[in-house]
DNA sequence: CTTGGTGCAAACATTTTGCAGCACA
DNA sequence: TGTGCTGCAAAATGTTTGCACCAAG
């Protein structure tokens, strides 16, 4: 195996390439394609914002000259959170929002309410909290999220 | 007025009469009116599970012989949210839920994965942490929530 | 060449809105 | 007695699905 096919770019570390072998990997795992379609919404995902909506990636896609219907699109993220590439995040009713997921360590956010920016936090604290309370209820942790609505100061 | 009419119950200290309360008062503040479907809405809130889905006030109010339109149970939800009756709790993308606010001190809460149980809880060293988190980028919080997804034990 | 993928449009589910008649303050 | 409220049905919104044709493996 020392010559590689040339559809497999050559070896770069940007977030693009790992994500892209995952979701190659997912895909062939459940018997799926890889198509040029995937790969766009692939291709536009990482030079987004943080966090985004459906309708933004949608026109994202439409401002860089990709053709991808919707119903494509919405097939495809599904696919994405399934491969652990992408999650959602729900901060308000009206849309879901997702972020990249592969590779985040939280999904604890501060939303910044003067400007609706979105940053994404850490606070290595939180796993010991949640720890302690879920045991107060014969519980115990799998995940949490953490929203934090903020104004500057 | 030593004579109650039938439709307003004997007082007891239940979480209905100061929710009652709140709600007219904030209903009189924006010159709007307490009306019966009002009521009953409210009536049907505070019987029902701690989080609740607007098809499942509907049913409820539907079950204890209430007839009032999904128009105005949407449009009712509307107000309870800004009277800080009942507010939206997002850990689902497929529907909105909301929760009974008023007294309550925490957005908090423990989704059990097994049970789909929630439990509302209180962690006070929150508040300094997020203060703390925040402080890092200039912001100081204003509110927060948190969503621990448990499995028993 | 087989199986899954795509675009389109229709179907869906949930929430909002316009309107004519009704009822609370 | 006037303004806000209601129910209804239509509209709007966001997402899913059925189908005929297409293309990746």
């Amino acid at each position: 195996m020392a010559e590689q096919p040339e559809n497999i770019p050559p070896i770069e570390f940007t977030p693009f390439e790992p994500l892209c072998a995952v979701f190659r990997s997912h895909l062939r795992d459940l018997g799926h394609k890889y198509t040029p379609e995937r790969a766009q919404i692939l291709d536009t995902l990482v030079v987004m914002d943080d966090l985004f909506q459906v309708d933004q990636l949608i026109d994202a896609m439409k401002e860089s000259g990709h053709r991808v219907s919707k119903a494509t699109v919405y097939r495809t993220i599904k696919l994405l959170q399934e491969a652990g590439i992408i999650q959602q995040v729900l901060f308000d009713a009206e849309h879901a929002h997702y972020q990249l997921a592969y590779g985040r360590k939280t999904r604890d956010i501060i939303v910044c309410v003067d400007t609706n920016e979105i940053l994404s936090i850490e606070i290595p604290e939180l796993r010991a909290l949640t720890e302690r309370v879920c045991e107060q209820h014969g519980l115990s942790p799998e995940s949490h999220r953490l929203q934090i609505f903020a104004k500057r100061s």
